[in-house]
DNA sequence: CTTGCTCTAGTTAGG
DNA sequence: CTAGAGCAAG
């Protein structure tokens, strides 16, 4: 392997193999390259492909890994065990399912079916429902299970008084052991059980443990500063004495503290492994040096972290500017129109351009604006294509279709759009189906078995019953599933509820525009098998629904980026902005004023890291905007400029404030523009 | 069981 | 201001 691309750091972070090794890798130092070439090393210094191990936080990044790995290796890429710690632990749950104490097909509970769960609990427990003196945020219960969870909390520890600072301590003690009851009896383990459960096993099951260190002989973590203390055991577990371990990560990038992540993993980890060797990689290769400038003189300002700075590789730049604006409006309008200003007059793809800010929300006055102008956009973070209810809905009534015995699925078509079966009719069905080893569909197909319902309730149901038939009937004598599927959308009426549901014409198309979404994705899938000349497997399109997104709905060329900026960490572009620069967004107010429903407290430096991730996204040019006064639940607010801004070197930036007349003159220019687009565009 | 009114909260994400 | 959730009436 030809290392001469790489820096001295760099190369020694790949070829040092033996014992643990911990690489900080600072943003944009070329983490990832250190990454693939020292798994290429591994491999041709002789190790098995089966035997190196490198986990992820995301699909997406595992995806990518393989990816790159595939250009430099081809097909031994393939063998490569690479994915997310949840995805590594399914894997080994589902080989020796015995040793994990799982059966050999459990089922894995989503957040909708875990909320569902607890919420049924708080009902049963007298928390919730009419006579519970306070409501509870449902959220803030399932939080907090998870995080004992994961800090092998049991159950009987979290219900010790000394360790019950609030309310919602008490309330989630209380659940807990039967919520973990509860999932044993569903054969059903949730998200964290798949690390925790792996961790827990491997302490207790000697032989397993060995079973898996003597398969799993090259372990490399990326993202570490975001592992909680079960992914720190199950790594723990599986180097062994053998500790041949490389994590790499960054402390002034954790900003995952508030769902568990602990920087202490990354920044003792010498504690946990004394023979540790750290190397540092400093260089910056991303960023221009005034963006790094600022970059360092806001992360100094935190305590806890490794000692390092960025150092810059490339040469010029202009200064940070700092876009002060009256109000949010003004905020948005000049974003955008400087941003069409790039695209237009600076011929700057819009792909180079991303937006930036604290909540999923602020996105929306953009989003407006660059329609109207025009600009191609596509958004990261927030609400996922597949969690949104439409999608979800048409997605259960899929699976009935070709999963009938998914009782959770059929559940959920039976709910949406509304039909007169209630929880009460439902649990009766469950019942019925439950006494006789019956499916939930099959026992739907017998409703007029059932004494104890009502006429209505069985007219119903036959309903549903002859909807799912006709639909398995298309699908069965060897029509397209999708067919079937929409024509079991449209006999039902989902359309009309959605419309229905919406608060306007506009958003009703929207919400339907998903779903439609959907049917596109549905029907490649289907037709590329057919190409094949093989059936559909369905299992697979469920099995892999996020990659679909990416690959089919989500493609960036062209596109403005708008995005959170825990959504923007390890992605870079050219020009960035960072809206809302203010005290009370960023940092968050709720870090200042937190609630009893908090199970983790605020945390200003974690604050400052997000912001430093944001920063260290733009490569040439970074716009940091914030408004003197913004709306707030319906009543204009004095916004402050965020501390953060105060922290930048002052021979780095310059203050542009957009005052009412350059307002006025962009716009100017703006109708200017547009009157010469539009000339351009008329032929002749 | 569904509908419509009232109340409340309003960060960040992923498997 | 607005979306989602809970509650009381049809």
């Amino acid at each position: 392997m030809d290392l001469s691309a790489l820096n001295q750091p760099q190369r020694e972070a790949v070829l040092c193999v033996d014992g643990p090794l911990l690489v900080l890798a600072g943003a944009g130092s070329g983490k990832t390259r250190v990454i693939t070439h020292r798994i290429v090393h591994l491999l041709e210094r002789g190790a098995a492909p089966g035997a190196i191990v490198a986990l992820s936080f995301t699909n997406k990044a595992a995806d990518e890994m393989r990816e790159r790995l595939h250009k430099m290796i081809g097909k031994a890429a393939d063998e490569l065990v690479l994915g997310t710690f949840h995805s590594v632990g399914v894997r080994m749950m589902r080989e020796t399912p015995e040793g994990f104490g799982v059966p050999k097909r459990f089922g894995i509970l989503d957040q909708g079916d875990q909320y569902g769960l607890v919420r049924t609990m708080l009902r049963d427990h007298g928390h919730h429902g009419p006579g519970a003196e306070r409501r509870y945020d449902l959220g803030a219960i399932v939080q907090r299970i998870s995080l004992w969870k994961n800090e092998f909390v049991s159950p009987e520890e979290a219900a010790d008084p000394r360790r019950q600072e609030s309310e919602y301590d008490q309330v989630a003690a209380e659940l807990y052991p039967a919520y973990e009851e509860r999932l044993g009896a569903l054969g059903a383990v949730d998200f964290d059980d798949l690390v925790c459960r792996i961790a827990h096993r491997l302490a207790a099951d000697a032989a397993l443990c060995a079973f898996w260190r003597d398969r799993f002989h090259y372990l490399l973590v990326d993202e570490y500063q975001d592992t909680n203390r079960a992914q720190l055991e199950v790594v723990r577990r599986l180097a062994g004495p053998r500790e041949n371990l490389c994590v790499v990560g960054d402390d002034d990038q954790a900003i995952y503290g508030w769902r568990g992540a602990k920087v202490a993993n990354i920044l003792g980890f010498d504690l946990y492994f004394p023979r540790a060797r750290v190397i540092k990689l400093e260089q910056n290769y991303r960023s221009l040096p005034p963006i790094l400038a600022c970059a360092n003189g806001v992360i100094v300002n935190n305590k806890g972290r490794h000692d390092k700075r960025l150092i810059p590789q490339r040469r010029g730049g202009e200064p940070v500017t700092v876009v002060v604006a009256e109000d949010g409006e003004q905020e948005a309008r000049w974003v955008a129109g400087k941003i069409r200003k790039l695209v237009v007059d600076e011929a700057r793809r819009p792909e180079e351009v991303a937006v930036l800010y604290r909540s999923a929300k602020q996105a929306e006055v953009i989003e407006e604006l660059l329609q109207e102008h025009g600009i191609a956009y596509r958004i990261l973070g927030g609400q996922a294509f597949y969690d949104r209810k439409q999608v979800k809905d048409v997605l259960a009534y899929m699976r009935v279709l070709v999963t009938p015995r998914d009782d959770l699925s059929v559940r959920r078509a039976l709910d949406v759009p509304s039909r007169g079966v209630g929880s009460k009719t439902l649990a009766r069905l469950d019942s019925f189906a439950q006494a006789r080893g019956l499916s939930l569909l099959e026992a739907v197909h017998r409703a007029r078995e059932l004494p104890e319902l009502g006429a209505r309730q069985i007219t119903a149901l036959e309903g549903f019953s002859e909807l799912v038939r006709r639909g398995q009937a298309i699908h069965h004598s060897g029509g397209s599933a999708v067919g079937a599927l929409r024509s079991m959308i449209t006999a039902c009426g989902l359309r009309d509820a959605v419309a229905h549901d919406a608060s306007s014409a506009e958003q009703a198309s929207q919400k339907w525009a998903a779903v439609e979404g959907l049917f596109g994705g549905l029907e490649r899938f289907e037709q590329r098998a057919r190409d094949r000349g093989e059936r559909p497997r369905w299992s697979d399109y469920f099995g892999t629904l996020d990659k679909e997104r990416e690959e089919e709905g989500d493609q960036a060329t062209g596109k403005v980026t708008l995005t959170t900026l825990h959504s923007a960490k390890g992605l870079e572009w050219p020009i960035v902005f960072i809206l809302g620069c203010e005290e009370g967004t960023m940092p968050h107010k709720r870090v200042a004023a937190p609630r009893i429903s908090d199970a983790i407290a605020g945390d200003i430096e974690e604050e400052r890291r997000l912001f430093y991730v944001g920063i260290t996204r733009a490569q040439d040019r970074l716009f940091l905007t914030r408004a003197d006064a913004r709306v707030e639940r319906g009543q204009p607010q004095k916004r402050l400029p965020s501390r953060f801004l105060a922290e930048l070197p002052a021979a780095h930036f310059t203050v542009y404030e957009v005052a009412k007349r350059e307002a006025l003159t962009t716009e100017a220019l703006e109708s200017m523009a547009d009157a010469l687009l539009a000339r351009l565009a008329t032929p002749g």
